[in-house]
DNA sequence: GGTAAAGTTGACCATTCGGTCAATTCAGGT
DNA sequence: ACCTGAATTGACCGAATGGTCAACTTTACC
């Protein structure tokens, strides 16, 4: 009856039973995970009900308050989740070698990171624009050292002749928004668009024209000269 | 008694009366209006408290629902205020002369109403992230329609050389994007660069530096040249 | 100043919410 | 077969929610 409400990603402590199963509950624990995902992205954490929640695992409600102490402690860590995926698809912005190519390959990521993930894209923007009540730390702590340190790196490259002369956090947020609107809005760009099959339409023409739009807006160069020259 | 609940912007049936008074409630109405946008923006519609409203109008709940017949009506006629706002700054991208000041002047027309209207910004968001319940029409309507006007005469641009071969309707999800995100993510952009006075250095380094970056991505000549040339 | 409508307010109602709990079922170990 | 702890479930609780209402105050007009 006891060793629930764990919050832990994982219980080790039972590891090693003799059957296959590797933990009884940890497939319901990611189901709700999943559900809850799902409902907060599309809800917001106030206005999300734990009964949806449960319905979308199916499963009952008391089900969902067993494996997890409280709606805010799931949201807790539905959104840390997320937050891990988001930093995580930062990833690195190689240094060293060329910086279209550098650019080219981080904006593709998160583009990918939209495509495969659009709920959790639609999370993190409902956080931010309810005020990142959860996640401002993070956001003023590792997100900001990070832009500062890739920062330099930037600075580097615009020192170098390599780059249009941008504040490198207006950069960032420049790919973010774009990459992240396909996801977000994806509601608008479907029913401006009118495709069927959003995904393969959609985030192919955006990783064709848009990856090569944001290397020229950063001013990187596209083979040997600027898409559309003077005179 | 009657006579409420209209729903309409203003009622205008008791027009005329000899006081300077232009309509006794109607300043109570914008005040919930105003409240109302502030909270929805920031909870979405089922996040969003009756109550919170009133109290962020300074009224107590039941004259809420005395000028609005149920928080649904009132989410309603919010949005469709916030819609209205968004649609006319899509104003006119004027077909004749420069393409680059054309686009130069929208982008700086979207980056202002971000500036002068982020809760509006933030609670259209709001709305399509979850999937645009309420406004899916006017987007696959109006919208669209638009989209596919200006459209047109991106192709022009792009037929006499004047534009980067980039899908419209693409080119002005990125321009959407760009000049949302300075409204929705506030929080994070807050956070990132630590400014105080989020207004005025934030909206003028956008105003400079990302409406150039845009031109750029677009691929609209910037005065003779590329701002990065080859070799 | 009197009157009728518009506006204001807090008490109140039915429903829904997050969360608890006891009862029951299920799975693994001996 | 038996036992033990994990897992499941629906009933239930107090608090909060959207909405109603009747009593009251203010305002505009004669």
């Amino acid at each position: 009856m006891e060793a629930r409400h764990v919050n832990e990603p994982a219980r080790l402590d039972r590891i090693g039973t003799p059957t296959i199963n590797q933990g009884v509950g940890e497939r319901q624990r990611e189901r709700i995970l999943r559900a809850a995902t799902l409902v907060f992205s599309r809800k917001g954490y106030d206005g999300a009900r734990v009964e949806a929640i449960a319905q979308k695992a199916g499963i009952p409600k008391g089900n969902v308050l067993y494996y997890f102490k409280s709606k805010k402690a799931l949201y807790r860590i539905v959104i840390k989740q997320v937050l891990s995926l988001w930093l995580e698809a930062l990833g690195n912005v190689s240094e060293e070698g060329n910086p279209e190519e550098a650019i080219r390959q981080y904006v593709n990521r998160k583009l990918a990171l939209s495509r495969n993930h659009p709920e959790a894209s639609r999370l993190f923007a409902m956080e931010v624009i309810s005020g990142a009540p959860i996640i401002s730390d993070h956001l003023s702590g590792e997100l900001r050292r990070w832009v500062d340190e890739k920062g330099r790196i930037f600075k580097k490259w615009q020192e170098a002749g390599l780059m249009a002369k941008i504040d490198p956090a207006h950069a960032f947020f420049m790919i973010w928004a774009v990459t992240q609107t396909y996801a977000d809005f994806e509601a608008q760009i479907q029913a401006v668009t009118g495709v069927k099959n959003y995904d393969q339409e959609i985030y192919s023409d955006a990783s064709g024209e848009v990856v090569d739009a944001l290397v020229r807006a950063l001013g990187l160069k596209r083979d040997q000269r600027c898409s559309v020259q003077s005179a």
